[in-house]
RNA sequence: GCCCGGGUGGUGGAAUUGGCAGACACGAUGGACUCAAAAUCCAUUGACCGCAAGGUCAUGAGAGUUCGACUCUCUCCCCGGGCACCA
């Protein structure tokens, strides 16, 4: 018998996969349930860590699984190609962009293959192929159409060390997520989608689909939903009046004044000469602020008064009007009333500034009274912000639109997709917000698709969230040059039936994802919309110190060398054993062998001279509890069945059939191993296209069982007893018991408790 | 501050959802094989008491419910994540 070799092995079957194509999936296959198995495709950084491995090797289990279990199961790969890496690479190294990033995607692809997963390569994606970008610049143009992308100006968190714009999911603790960098707020127009239209239905989805509840709440608190209403404070003598929003309108007696962000626009009509000055000055002194402490320091209050006065609706008081930057212009409408009583932060302001706080007796009816009076009308406003896309980098899909002198923004007419990423020299970004394309006058100077007179394209890009916000559908139908899929191909195989990832994109590229379903349903253009019917993630793996994986705290676990050592069976096998799927945790470089051991024993055994024995009971239950471990993703589980029933017939001689029964439960996880011994047993076709074995509950369920005893509570003895015997039998040999007649000699029993089939307890 | 997760041997973790806590592994210790080492195999391995049979304690801490609690309830402590001047 020659040694167990996983490198030798490992690739020769990777070969013969490829050779007979096993992995390419037909859209339709008779009798056969499609199944979308959907991983997080990676972005090309040059190397793969076992993170990835982390995602993609357990995903690969279970797709290989429900194959085996009959389902037409598409596993589909590909590249997030733009964004800014591939850029600052570039700018450093003086390479195209897209050098950088289609050498790092060829060396990913061999990395990848190396999994020994069950890829459909022919349906791979790269969005920075413009035969991929045009869609996605077509989807831009639909929610032009549809009014949801617009060019506005708007208060946006901009990176000066990136040098671009970010959407307020890509901020951290106010710093750019990518580079750490405190973001500053600058007024700019730039093209925003409005997400926040979708507010309610992002929320009203989640109560239909089968994602991790965490994640559910995470999306709801991001979307913060919050019931309210606006309540009006008219100004004497004047025929402006000051919105406020509250949660609270029932506090309204207790508020004792109002607040003004700095950026509200009533702020300088309603300031009194004589305050002029101080509010300016305080003007002055936020403005520069919000740029960086405003979102950083929040202890002191600040504030100025304006010298103004407006009505409480409700007592009819004059209350003063201050002004202060613990108001946010974008919340709300901008403006507060004030209840010192009821809320912690305006009673530091009042503290501040000595202004009366007054208990408000609660007031349940003061809405509808108000309403009725036209001061008081329902509102919900939400914590969600418009998404902003426009990006003012050069490595991104263009922003297909083109503004005319004469016609104002125009969208690119479809026919006109894509609108190339042109070549150029220079890709450093500019401080002043523009993009690098700004630079090539070839690239603006344009035609109006209206007027057809001279006019110049917008220069920004694209966030690359939105080139992510759609990949999932393109697999269906990635090579269709007339549509973004087809109808006949969506119908196939969407909605995803699962989705594997981080949960670090909770907030970010799941709630894109779901957005842009949303608008595509709702333009008739998709026919479902959520579009992950099942969401689960996988923890995140530490580096073996601990922390978070990076290089500069060389703590990067490279899976090449573990393949070289081990091969891909044990790594993908220890993965899943490593412990509850969504847990991860820190890589351990010394736990490995446990399954490399493992397989060489399987090696042994599956070599083997077979005989005619067979071993029903314990087969039939390895059966069940390793297929249903595997479909619930408790993938450490079923690794630990497949350990103990080799434990258990490692050292007999078993028939044929039920050395075949093992390495087909063993399949999905060790794909080469199983497939090289299933071979050695005669067979001719793959193991990947058998059906998973199926189990026999009769044959689970044993005739004798163990019925634990119980004194007071504690375990004292243990009886092997014929199966479903009424308790009169069972108590006549519990008392007969030596160790039990011991405990209860002499002592009266209280109770007589038997749980059927399992356990007695005996009170004394 | 608010909202989620979580805390079990030296380590990763298991526990049929209220019924023998520690499965399956890693590590450690001892032994076999070997000139030797690696690999492999065998044995032991929660703590404490005991020569042993056996017993006591033990799932972050404390209380409660229950015949019985890792599992349910309450209070508190610690760790991880999300949000954070959101009215």
């Amino acid at each position: 018998m020659p040694k167990y070799n996983p490198s030798k092995i490992e690739s020769k079957w990777q070969r013969f996969w490829k050779a007979k194509k096993l992995y390419f999936i037909k859209d339709k296959i008779k009798d056969k349930q499609n199944f979308y198995n959907l991983v997080m495709f990676p972005y090309p950084s040059g190397d793969l860590h076992m993170g990835h491995w982390y995602n993609y090797a357990p995903a690969d289990v279970y797709g290989r699984f429900k194959r085996m279990q009959g389902f037409n199961v598409m596993s589909p790969i590909g590249f997030d190609a733009f964004g800014l890496p591939a850029e600052n690479a570039a700018i450093k190294n003086k390479l195209d962009p897209k050098v950088w990033t289609y050498g790092n995607i060829k060396s990913m692809k061999r990395q990848l293959d190396s999994i020994g997963a069950a890829f459909d390569w022919s349906r791979e994606i790269i969005t920075a192929e413009p035969n991929y970008y045009k869609w996605t610049q077509w989807i831009f143009l639909k929610l032009y159409e549809a009014g949801l992308a617009k060019k506005e100006k708007v208060l946006a968190n901009w990176c000066s060390h990136c040098k671009t714009i970010l959407a307020n999911e890509q901020v951290q603790d106010g710093r750019c997520e990518r580079c750490d960098t405190v973001v500053e707020q600058k007024l700019l127009e730039q093209w925003v989608f409005k997400i926040t239209d979708y507010a309610q239905k992002l929320l009203d989805g989640l109560e239909k689909i089968d994602w991790p509840e965490t994640t559910k709440i995470l999306q709801r608190n991001w979307i913060g939903r919050s019931d309210g209403a606006i309540i009006k404070f008219q100004i004497p003598n004047s025929k402006d009046s000051i919105d406020v929003f509250t949660t609270r309108p029932d506090t309204i007696f207790g508020a004792t004044f109002l607040v003004l962000a700095p950026e509200h626009e009533l702020v300088k009509r309603v300031v009194k000469d004589e305050q002029l000055g101080q509010v300016n000055n305080y003007l002055e002194k936020t403005k520069k602020k919000t740029e960086l402490e405003r979102l950083v320091e929040v202890k002191e209050k600040t504030g100025v008064f304006t010298g103004a006065y407006a009505f409480n609706p409700a007592t009819k008081e004059k209350i003063p009007v201050w002004i202060s930057d613990f108001v946010l212009p974008h919340y709300g409408t901008g403006a507060i009333m004030a209840v010192p009583a009821h809320d912690q932060r305006d009673l530091e302001f009042a503290e501040k500034f000595n202004l009366p706080v007054k208990e408000a007796g609660l007031d349940n009816e003061i809405f509808s009274r108000l309403s009725k009076e036209g001061f008081a009308e329902r509102k919900i406003n939400y914590r969600l912000h418009d998404w902003i896309i426009s990006r003012q980098r050069y490595w991104g899909a263009p922003i297909p639109m083109i503004l005319c002198q004469k016609c104002g923004w125009q969208p690119v007419s479809e026919k006109d997709l894509p609108v190339l990423l042109p070549k150029i020299n220079d890709y450093k970004p500019s401080s002043s917000g523009q993009s690098p394309l700004a630079k090539s006058e070839k690239f603006i100077k344009t035609k109006c698709p209206k007027c057809f007179g001279e006019a110049r394209r917008e220069t920004d890009t694209m966030d690359t969230f939105v080139d992510s916000a759609w990949y999932f559908l393109r697999y269906a139908d990635p090579q269709n040059k007339k549509e973004f899929v087809s109808k006949e191909k969506l119908k196939s195989w969407l909605p995803v039936s699962i989705y594997i990832g981080g949960q670090e994109h909770a907030a970010k590229h799941l709630l894109y994802a779901r957005f842009i379903t949303k608008v595509l349903h709702d333009s008739d253009y998709l026919h479902f919309d959520e579009p992950f019917s099942s969401l689960r993630h996988q923890g995140l793996i530490l580096g073996p110190d601990g922390n978070k994986m990076s290089k500069s705290r060389g703590n990067v676990v490279n899976p090449d060398d573990y393949v070289k050592k081990y091969g891909s069976d044990t790594i993908r096998m220890h993965l899943c054993f490593m412990g509850p799927y969504e847990n991860g945790g820190p890589w351990d470089p010394k736990a490995i062998v446990g399954v490399y051991r493992f397989l060489n024993r399987v090696w042994s055994f599956a070599n083997k001279k077979p005989s005619n024995e067979k071993l029903e009971k314990i087969f039939h239950k390895a059966i069940k509890k390793v297929g249903e471990d595997i479909k619930n993703l408790r993938f450490n589980t079923a690794v630990s069945e497949l350990m103990k029933l080799l434990n258990e017939i490692e050292d007999k001689e078993l028939a044929k059939e039920q050395i075949e029964t093992f390495l087909k439960l063993m399949a999905p996880f060790a794909p080469h191993l199983t497939e090289e011994l299933w071979h050695q047993l005669g067979n001719k076709k793959s193991i990947h296209l058998e059906k998973w074995p199926e189990y026999d509950p009769k044959l689970i369920k044993e005739e004798i069982v163990d019925i634990i005893i119980q004194i007071n509570g504690k375990a004292r003895d243990i009886i092997k007893v014929q199966r479903d015997l009424k308790e009169s039998k069972i108590r006549e040999l519990v008392l007969a018991s030596e160790k039990i007649k011991i405990y209860i000699s002499g002592k009266e029993i209280n109770r007589f408790i038997y749980i059927f089939n399992k356990l007695v307890n005996i009170v004394l």
